[in-house]
DNA sequence: AGTGCGATTGACT
DNA sequence: GTCAATCGCACTA
């Protein structure tokens, strides 16, 4: 499959922009036993000002990737087994970002497979932390600049988003009325309640 | 130095 | 539908 690194310049100013503008877009792992890649189809925007973002009460060691220039990943560790990736999204010395939520598989499925412990092809990349988990993402990618040359990087469109859907944020107790989710209508990949993927 | 808890998942009733 | 697992981090003292 061929596909297009884009460039920092193509991203969109503004993490709401950034989130709906990335459902479509591919996220690209190059490794040497192969590519993994995956379509976007489920953000949440974590934006400046929100009680519920990382970054709320200001830049410490974990959080401080989501105040670089936008384009770079904000990698972090929860639960005690999970990793979820997140895109810098505002300029630099601001702090948001854009978690990517769910990917459709594209290549590298049995890689995905092996890494992930199952076959269906539904629960490979459906929810932040199995996405990162299939895309072989972790803390050691914190703070990479996904616009540069690094095997980790975001694509341009192979197939553009059909109808984009808006809801409130996935499993957060603050800011829970907001309605920062995005994902694309319909797609099977997307996670969530089945009211919440329409 | 101690503690509470989380942008979740998988197993189980 | 419910619920425990699991640990690094941020917060309090």
């Amino acid at each position: 499959m061929t596909a297009r690194r884009l460039r920092r310049s193509e991203l969109p100013a503004g993490t709401v922009a950034l989130a709906r503008f990335l459902i479509g877009k591919a996220l690209v792992h190059d490794l040497a036993q192969g590519r993994l890649c995956g379509r976007i189809v489920e953000t949440e925007a974590y934006v400046v000002g929100d009680a519920a973002a990382h970054a709320f009460r200001g830049l410490t060691p974990r959080n401080r990737s989501l105040f670089l220039e936008r384009g770079h990943a904000y990698v972090y560790f929860v639960y005690g087994n999970w990793f979820m990736m997140n895109v810098s999204s505002e300029g630099p010395g601001v702090g948001a970002g854009v978690l990517l939520r769910a990917l459709e598989p594209l290549e590298g499925i049995p890689q995905m497979e092996r890494r992930r412990g199952t076959r269906r092809l539904l629960d490979l990349a459906r929810g932040p932390g199995r996405l990162a988990a299939a895309m072989r993402i972790d803390t050691s990618h914190d703070g990479l600049d996904l616009c540069g040359p690094a095997p980790l990087w975001l694509g341009a469109s192979q197939q553009p988003a059909r109808a984009i859907g808006t809801s409130v944020r996935i499993g957060l107790t603050k800011e829970a009325h907001r309605l920062l989710r995005f994902y694309e209508r319909g797609n099977p990949f997307v996670s969530g309640p089945t009211r919440l993927r329409e």
